[in-house]
DNA sequence: GAAAAGTTTCAGTATGTTCTGAAAGAGATG
DNA sequence: CATCTCTTTCAGAACATACTGAAACTTTTC
């Protein structure tokens, strides 16, 4: 083992930027700006409260970026406030449970989204039940299979953000079962099975 | 002009423009280009196989967008070639299916996205551990939460898209089904038909 | 094998998004 | 209430992505 000026951080440094770096990029195809995503990821891995500059610094971002990244994981529930006494500056926490994390996440976008679409989706359906014409009945019934598909995954999600969420958890790890061991073999045997 | 002039196809084709719309913000969104996923609305909603020009026409897009557009939803899988006799052009046309749509385009992210994060997510993580130092035990904690999630969230993915996919997709009906009662059966009380 | 019909590629341009830095705002402190 | 510390806002710059149109390519036809 080299000497190094800085046992051990060296290390946990460069994990923290490759997790940081990962994540970003997970953020930026999922519709979530690559900074705040690795705000996030910098709150989250570390697990310490961080005030802006902490974070201005340690990302080499400007400050009104830092500001607006933290506004907007503060609205999406998945940061917190914190203090420190006798500090006037503002500390901010990542909620370190993960599956709260994506709660949180399913829960925003589900109600910036989903519920929208859903929304414009009916109208356009009733609107086009109104046309008589034969022609039209095909799209209607398209346009029902569409909503139907949305209707059936809100329901998901509403079970996965609501109360019995934890419950939802353990249904989700449960039916995930087979994973490890194998893909093809298991999943093919229990097809035909009821439980 | 056109052989007959429909009276209600004005009404169609605002429900159809109404929906490429919905649709085309829904994409733009969720990380798939715009014009993409108005072309996929296009064919879905219409179900008709239509031509690069038919395409081009509708949407206003250019010859080399519709190409591309299109090159991309074949290799997700969501659309098709076809071809009409005595034509040499190549027509497409979109899955019918609803949950066949979704299920190919889970696929697709999870190969493209989640299974590189989480080779990802292994290597740091691995990297960390040979690490000896106390202060690095927490990151790895954390990492090792993380890579628990998608784990199983890459479980259950794959029994959504494998063989028993089908009978995943009457789970998902029977488990969102009492949530929101009300909600659901009337959109599903609406929609009973005969095939 | 040349013309016709159709499809793909790509350099340049248009469009959209994110980031910066300075200035204004908000709240504590003496 | 003037000042100091920290936070937010915002116009424009930097950057990234999507789109066009024309040329290159491929396949079919005669």
């Amino acid at each position: 083992m080299a000497p190094r000026s800085k046992p051990g951080s060296t290390m946990r440094d460069e994990g923290i930027d490759r997790f940081i770096e990962a994540w970003g990029r997970m953020g930026s195809v999922w519709g979530i700006s690559r900074t705040m995503a690795e705000v996030h990821a910098l709150l989250y891995v570390t697990g310490e409260a961080m005030c802006t500059d902490d974070i201005m610094a340690r990302l080499e971002i400007s400050r009104g970026n830092a500001s607006m990244s933290l506004r907007a994981l503060l609205d999406w529930g998945i940061i917190a406030r914190a203090h420190r006494r006798g500090d006037r500056k503002e500390y901010f926490q990542a909620e370190q449970d993960v599956w709260s994390v994506f709660r949180a996440i399913v829960r925003e976008r589900m109600k910036r989204e989903i519920d929208p679409l859903l929304v414009n989706l009916h109208e356009i359906r009733d609107h086009t039940r109104e046309d008589g014409e034969k022609a039209t009945a095909d799209l209607d019934k398209r346009l029902d299979a569409m909503i139907d598909f949305f209707e059936t995954a809100t329901g998901l999600g509403n079970r996965f953000i609501g109360p019995s969420g934890p419950g939802l958890r353990l249904a989700a790890t449960l039916l995930s079962g087979p994973h490890k061991a194998d893909k093809a073999a298991k999943g093919r045997r229990s097809r035909e099975r009821t439980r």
